[in-house]
Formats: C-alpha cells, sequence, structure tokens
DNA sequence: GCCAACGTTGGC
DNA sequence: GCCAACGTTGGC
C-alpha cells in the first residue's frame, strides 16, 4: 500500500466506463470539475480516502472502449470525502450499509487539466518496455484506482506528444 | 475461519 | 459474447 503523502506531486489513474463517464462529460461540467463516486472497492477506498491529495495528478482512463486508452489529466481539487451516493437508494451505488455518520465509501474531486489530442491507447501502452510494470497492465488488474509512477507519468505524456 | 457459490470487472 | 480473475457473501 502507498506510503503517507510526503508533499511531493503523486499520480494516480483512473478509470471509466465513457458510456457511463467519459472525459468529454469530464469537459463539460462548470469548472470542469466532477465528484469522483461511485468506487465500491476497499483497496481504491483506501487510497480515495487515505492517499489521495489536493494537487495529485491523475490519468484518465477509458476502459471497456474502442480504443481502450488513456484519454487525458486531470488534477485532485478536493481530497477525500463521503461519498454521499452511497446513501441515496436511487443511486446505482447505493449501499444500504454505509452510514452516513460513519461512512464506508470516499470520493475526491477532480478537475480535467487536459484531454489529449491524440489518445494513449492501450497496445501503446502495453507496447512500451518501460511500462510494463504498470498497475493496468498487469494480468487481472481491476482496481478502477491506482497509483501511477512519476517515470510512468513521464513516459506516457512522451507517447501522448504533450508536456506534462 | 474455511470455502463454494455468486456477481462483477474488464480485456480479449 | 466469452471467460479469467477477483472480491464478496453466507452456510457450515
Amino acid at each position: 500500500m502507498a506510503k503517507k503523502a510526503t508533499g511531493q506531486a503523486r499520480y494516480w489513474l483512473m478509470k471509466s466506463e465513457p458510456n457511463a463517464y467519459s472525459i468529454d462529460d469530464l469537459a463539460k461540467e462548470k469548472k470542469q470539475t466532477t465528484f469522483w463516486d461511485g468506487v465500491r472497492n476497499y483497496q481504491a477506498r483506501n487510497m480515495l480516502r487515505d492517499d489521495i491529495k489536493v494537487g495529485d495528478h491523475v490519468f484518465f482512463y477509458h476502459s471497456n472502449a474502442k480504443p481502450m486508452a488513456i484519454v487525458g489529466t486531470a488534477k485532485v481539487v478536493k481530497s477525500g470525502y463521503a461519498d454521499h451516493t452511497a446513501f441515496d437508494k436511487n443511486e446505482k451505488h447505493f449501499d444500504p450499509k454505509s452510514d452516513a455518520d460513519n461512512p464506508t465509501w470516499y470520493m475526491v474531486d477532480i478537475q480535467l487539466i487536459q484531454k489529449y489530442e491524440t489518445p494513449v491507447t492501450r497496445d501503446e501502452l502495453k507496447a512500451e518496455p518501460k511500462l510494463e510494470g504498470m498497475v493496468l497492465l498487469q494480468k487481472g488488474s481491476r482496481l478502477s484506482v491506482q497509483p501511477v509512477t512519476a517515470a510512468e507519468w513521464k513516459i506516457i505524456h512522451k507517447l501522448a506528444g504533450v508536456k506534462p
């Protein structure tokens, strides 16, 4: 598990199915900011609650899509707080066991930094030997929020042909 | 506390 | 559409 914040910039990757929520949806939001709700996995929850801090940077990844790709970047503008969608039974990710006084699930707010003109596809990521260790590319990796190293952040921007 | 059954994720 | 890899649930 990730260490506590040390103050230096840190990097993450968040997955979304574009039919559910795409980077274009984020681009259309007021202030291009949204809350990242609906994470219902404890490992990811721990990162949202404990590790992801304001100013951290995030890759926006489209899963189950054509193409599967990193499509842009965002930054964290609000650190972990209760995911209120867990308390609303009309919400898809309603969790009757989550208690508003002691929330089970957390979310953060992110703001768009840039949408890549050319997404970096999963195939391109796989073709880059230096990215072998990426959590995203590990077999069976299903974490919807995952850490990214500074080196990976740099390499992927190079592949995208843009500055971080 | 074990583990089989089940549901989900998400690449292929 | 398929299915492997996970995570969760619940009976025992």
